[in-house]
RNA sequence: UGGGGAAUCGUUCAAUGGUAGGACGACGGACUCUGACUCCGUUAAUCAAGGUUCGAAUCCUUGUUCCCCAGCCA
């Protein structure tokens, strides 16, 4: 919608690919890609990555791939796979025919292995993990030489091929490059390149028992297919080294170049897959689409849209500064999109039922409601209007301060679409002393006009009306935590939020909301924007509170509380 | 502690030796049959200390703080 105005971004990474094109690298070309790993599902994290990777594709006229970064059959699943391809294209983006799979590689990854061997830049290694460790040094101290890096050629040709035919348990051996143990960079001396395991995998079945690893796999994927900048987070940095030295030793040409960028981090919520799937396996959430979960597939179901998405992302930016950006700027784009697109409807949350006491028993009237203030193409709706209505329990006080524009003792206030009533008297529960019923007046003249005495109607409140009222479920959804920075801490379930979710079992929609479709969002005026949820039954529609309306009432009934 | 990175309004991104700017937030106001939207305004930053320069967020020096790395995870 804002795509074709909006000015193409800019941020290093584009700067740098702007100077390589310059330089002619590449021969003009730019291809990225995407690279998850299907062992969870992808959350906004992943998406900043979607949208930098596909988003610069898409500005410099060249492609991106999405490519299975596959290599560790722990874990993976062809489910995580389909719920990556269904979020990435929910997000709005298109790789063609070009979806690709680390596991497709295996066969050229070994060779590519072999030539490692051959050419003295690798060897068979039989120290077990813990004497590997031991061997690798400190930050302080180089590592020690394996007694086996120097093998002949001939038997670590044999060795490897034996470890690929399946002869060896996991970790008896491993494939190490020979580079520098005494390197002061930890991942230059002599990293692992493959390694044993005796587990099948989701694509490859048990054709394959020994494994490359990400560092091995990835560079060599980039570049067989072509990609020209390899988009990063941080904390690959220090593996640069590493993925220059395997791709110069088996790569003529062009070569792929690693960019680093910061990782987004989110106030209020996780962003680790670890923490996500411990909240997923241990039943803190509901599952991997919990409106609650940062992830796209949650946010989905939430009611958050690709737009709102993809303009966050494009706000947030691209640096390497860590970050933790405020949830709130989140709220915004999806307010921002929100606001445009959905239509409006009335949807009492907490009801109080009220009585006109002057409206005829059987009288019904229809008013006209726009579907949107500012955009009257999307037409109008005819909402029923009757003697018992519903309204919410907030709009009603006994004892209102002065700026409480509501309902209160010899208050008037404006029905939506429909009459000034005027409070008359109210009916409490002897025992519990609770409201439960409200009697009002309504002005017959105020139908779709200003009282012609001209007196000022402050507040505008909205209704449904009793007998026409759909009876629906709200589900409010409130920050997962309560700390904005839960990922820093080890113990992070402590700060849960207790009340993230709240059900709503007694709310009253208008009709017009009776065949609302799973997945449409709505503005229930005043409280929020809301979306339809997968649990909605024919006669009884579910709704989940996407996000509420900027509410600056709250702000003045908080200043009140403190005068008083 | 060795290596690799990063430090700019509360948050985040920009400024590439020449007026420190935008967005979100916060605060104030206008408008209003949504206390929404919209509009207007205010707030507020160069990690520190030296140096180079007519001029430094930017270059140099010395510090300081934060992040990443010792998986046969990615």
């Amino acid at each position: 919608m804002t795509e074709p105005t909006s000015p193409a971004p800019s941020d290093f990474i584009r700067d740098i690919i702007d100077e390589g094109l310059r330089a002619n690298k590449h021969e003009g070309r730019v291809a990225t890609r995407f690279p998850p790993e299907p062992n969870g599902y992808i959350h906004i994290g992943h998406a900043k990555s979607v949208c930098l990777n596909f988003g610069i594709a898409r500005q410099y006229q060249g492609t991106c791939n999405l490519r299975m970064d596959d290599t560790d059959p722990l874990g993976e699943s062809m489910e995580y796979v389909e719920s990556i391809i269904r979020d990435v294209r929910w997000l709005g983006f298109d790789w063609e025919d070009r979806l690709f799979y680390a596991s497709d590689y295996f066969e050229k990854l070994y060779q590519f292995a072999v030539e490692l061997i051959k050419t003295g830049n690798a060897y068979v290694c039989s120290l077990n993990a813990e004497e590997v460790r031991e061997n690798r040094g400190t930050f302080t101290e180089p590592g020690k030489e394996s007694p086996y890096r120097n093998r002949s050629v001939a038997e670590n040709l044999d060795l490897f091929a034996r470890m690929r035919a399946g002869e060896f348990a996991d970790g008896a051996h491993t494939l190490r490059a020979r580079i520098d143990m005494a390197s002061p960079n930890i991942v230059m001396r002599d990293p692992v390149l493959y390694r044993v395991k005796r587990e099948p995998h989701y694509r490859t079945g048990d054709q394959w028992v020994i494994y490359p690893m990400y560092d091995f796999a990835h560079c060599l994927s980039d570049a067989m297919e072509g990609i020209t900048h390899s988009i990063c987070t941080l904390e690959f940095e220090n593996n640069r080294p590493l993925y220059d030295w395997i791709v110069e030793r088996l790569i003529s040409g062009p070569r792929p170049r690693q960019i680093e960028f910061a990782r987004l981090n989110l106030s209020y919520t996780v962003l680790s897959k670890r923490r996500l799937i411990e909240l997923v396996k241990k039943n803190y959430v509901q599952g991997w689409d919990d409106p609650r979960m940062p992830t796209v597939t949650g946010m989905r179901r939430r009611g958050y849209t690709p737009e709102a998405i993809r303009n966050f992302c494009a706000q947030i930016g691209v640096a390497k500064n860590d970050n933790l950006i405020d949830v709130s700027l989140l709220e915004y784009c999806v307010r921002e999109d929100l606001n445009e697109k959905a239509p409006r409807a009335m949807c009492v949350l907490r009801p109080l039922k009220v009585v006109i006491d002057n409206y005829p028993e059987d009288q019904v009237e229809q008013f006209e409601c726009q579907n949107h203030p500012q955009r009257p193409e999307l037409g109008t709706r005819q909402v029923p209007f009757s003697r018992e209505l519903y309204i919410e329990r907030d709009d009603f006080m006994e004892d209102p301060p002065k700026k409480y524009h509501r309902l209160g003792a010899g208050r008037e206030v404006r029905l939506r679409n429909a009459y000034v009533i005027k409070y008359e008297s109210m009916v409490k529960n002897e025992q519990t002393g609770e409201v439960v019923e409200l009697h009002c007046t309504y002005d017959p003249q105020t139908g779709n006009a200003t009282p012609s005495d001209g007196r000022k109607i402050q507040g505008v409140i909205h209704w449904v009306s009793a007998r026409h009222a759909v009876s629906a479920e709200v589900r409010l959804y409130d920050r997962l935590f309560t700390i904005e920075d839960p990922g820093s801490e080890e113990e992070f379930l402590n700060y849960l939020n207790p009340a993230s979710l709240t059900v709503l079992k007694t709310c009253y929609a208008e009709g017009s909301l009776q065949n609302a479709k799973p997945g449409s969002p709505y503005q229930f005026e005043r409280l929020g924007y809301f979306n339809v949820d997968l649990d909605t039954q024919a006669d009884k529609p579910v709704f989940n509170r996407i996000v509420p309306l900027r509410d600056s009432w709250t702000k003045i009934a908080a200043g009140e509380k403190k005068k008083t």
